[in-house]
DNA sequence: GGCAAATGATTAACATGTTAAATGGTTAGG
DNA sequence: CCTAACCATTTAACATGTTAATCATTTGCC
């Protein structure tokens, strides 16, 4: 932690750095930073077991979205594995070309297509399932049930509090209250 | 193979399904989706007003931990930004051609760069503050400033608990528990 | 001093995030 | 009907995440 700082207040860098003052809390604890540490905190566990199996993070979403209904259209996955079109789009294309799901045009709307997992998929998540689970349950146990419950229940509020506030759009900065 | 795909029936019908089973917990209530959507939430609120000024979420957290101290190293500032080194040399490669920054090798050791914010960078911070401090006020406000303490003591103490938790290596995937 | 190992930073290669535009298909108004 | 608006998906373009490799420098050790 002994970090050599060599600096005065006239030492190298910019000259004259009383203009530095600004007005703002300490960014490494604001909630978006909060949020991405302890999230990447928990992936961290999960990445290795992932990535043992040829898999990253996103492509496991989307299989097992895939494994808990019979079909499903490209929209509806991408907001259940919360991902955005383009991306979808791609790790559709990668997943169907290692024939772990399947693709066909729905026949209602030419538009619209409709993706199921194939039963190679489905042998893959039967064999990361377990540690995926057993990962999950270390940290369940060290963090503990009840306070992950919780931790859960205020993440879900916060989201819901969020999603009812409006967006300030770009033009009047200053316009939001 | 042989999937049937009858008509609308994308939710749990009791046809064809039996193969299906897996158990595992329905993964959009997983802690890393929970933490992904309330995140996603926090930062929807804030791009806009970053985007006004040509920046990235990833810039602005740069430039707000370069602007809490005098210089700071780059290995340093990946810490402190969160930030992996690829990352961070590609974003400083860009904000120094912005002149938003200053860069310079450490005298004592060759091997490390010293970054330090410009007074272009320091304006541009002085720019957004304001409604980025509004945009945190409100969410404050709205989620209820206790409630947000408390979450993000939840959230410290849930990076806390796994920071000891030993990731899995691969090769053994099956020897947990 | 000299050299292998370690270190800081960057580059490479590939996957995803993000916004805008393009591509086909569908629907509504005239 | 016919076309303009709309819709679902993909493609494009650029920024970042992620791991591995590279490059230059420094350190440890004899």
């Amino acid at each position: 932690m002994a970090r050599k700082q060599s600096a005065k207040n006239s030492g190298s860098g910019p000259a004259g750095v009383a203009a530095r003052r600004v007005p703002m809390r300490d960014f490494s604890r604001s909630l978006p930073m909060s949020l991405l540490r302890a999230r990447e905190a928990v992936m961290r566990q999960f990445r290795p077991s992932l990535r043992h199996h040829e898999l990253t993070e996103q492509q496991w979403r989307i299989l097992r979205a895939l494994a808990a209904v019979e079909t499903i259209e490209v929209t509806e996955l991408a907001r259940t594995a919360f991902l955005l079109g383009p991306s979808l789009s791609r790790i559709l294309r990668d997943l169907e070309a290692r024939q772990l799901i399947e693709r066909r045009v729905a026949e209602a709307d030419q538009r619209r297509a409709v993706v199921s997992i194939s039963a190679d998929g489905l042998k893959l998540i039967a064999a990361v399932a377990p540690s995926s689970e057993a990962i999950y349950a270390a940290i369940t146990k060290r963090f503990g049930a009840r306070r992950l419950a919780e931790l859960q229940e205020m993440l879900a509020a916060l989201e819901h509090s969020l999603s009812a506030m409006e967006v300030a759009e770009e033009g009047s900065v200053e316009a939001d209250q």
